[in-house]
DNA sequence: TCTATTTGACCTAC
DNA sequence: GTAGGTCAAATAGA
């Protein structure tokens, strides 16, 4: 599947490419959404909800993987679109990118429109403008900085102020914290804040989406199956620290902590890699999504 | 009082 | 010298 991901993604045009970055963006922020409804509609019901929290996670995470990729130098199209395009930014000047500081601090970027809520908890510490761009770049530490030595930081820049408006986030180093996916009132919170408009601009509309998809995720994790999805969630036993840490395995709340003597093995040995995670989960038609993404 | 954010200054790679 | 990244003092809010 990724050999033909490749393929593909190295022949589509500039259009195609950003369509299908913007149906990944879409998809991930849909499960950033739907991460923080179904915290709320399971909260307190043990395995379900930590079943729950680790499926969502992991399905953010392949979103975020994905869109990686698919931002990548080596993926774009000849016309990278990383630029801004505002009116009156002119065409970025031939000037060579620096080099990052150390080349051997993992880096991954995604491209997002909800990149306050991906299920760590950050702190800002900075903020730049950067030169030929029209947004600053926003610095974040992981919370647990400090507290656990986490090394773990990302940038946020803004890309364009389109509906919804699409961030670029740099994630550098790996958590070693295992944090917490965070709890539905701080994850509501964060989603909602200042820095992310984004539901207050689609309020109803997405509120419906968000319903929709939580029932449909409740039923599976109650037993029932919705049609034809009833033996994808098992695809995505998955392990839960990704950097193989072993502290990874030991978070202080939430998903680890939940009872249950069935929580999704964190050495089932899956790797970052595995897109039937995400193909495992296609939530239109899984969960009788229209082409635009909404219930029909 | 504690914690998070802001922002100017500083450090370092290029 | 310039620009990106980080630090830390100042500030705001709970």
């Amino acid at each position: 599947m990724q050999a033909q991901s490749r393929l593909a993604v190295n022949s589509v045009s500039s259009d195609e490419h950003e369509a299908v970055i913007r149906e990944l963006t879409r998809g991930h922020e849909l499960t950033a959404q739907l991460q923080e409804a179904a915290m709320r509609a399971l909260r307190g019901q043990g395995q379900p909800e930590a079943t729950a929290a680790f499926i969502l996670r992991e399905v953010s995470r392949a979103f975020t993987v994905c869109l990686s990729i698919m931002s990548s130098p080596s993926r774009a199209p000849p016309a990278p679109p990383l630029q801004p395009e505002m009116p009156g930014s002119s065409v970025a000047p031939a000037v060579a990118p620096r080099r990052n500081r150390d080349d051997s601090i993992p880096r991954k970027t995604a491209v997002t429109s909800t990149p306050h809520f991906d299920g760590y908890q950050w702190r800002k510490y900075g903020q730049k403008r950067i030169t030929n761009t029209s947004f600053p770049r926003c610095y974040y530490k992981c919370s647990y900085h400090r507290g656990r030595n986490c090394p773990a930081t990302k940038q946020v820049q803004q890309r364009s102020n389109g509906d919804p408006p699409q961030y670029v986030v740099i994630y550098v180093n790996e958590h070693t914290c295992d944090t917490p996916i965070l709890e539905p009132e701080a994850a509501a919170t964060a989603t909602a804040g200042a820095t992310n408009p984004l539901l207050d601009e689609r309020g109803a509309k997405e509120e419906h989406e968000r319903m929709v998809l939580v029932s449909t995720l409740a039923c599976v994790l109650g037993g029932q199956s919705p049609a034809g999805s009833g033996s994808d969630v098992a695809v995505l036993q998955e392990p839960q620290g990704r950097t193989g840490d072993a502290s990874a395995s030991a978070p202080s709340v939430s998903v680890a902590d939940a009872p249950g003597p069935s929580r999704p093995d964190v050495d089932a040995g899956l790797d970052v890699m595995d897109y039937e995670v995400t193909g495992a989960l296609c939530f239109r038609d899984s969960y009788g999504l229209s082409d635009d993404g909404l219930p029909f």
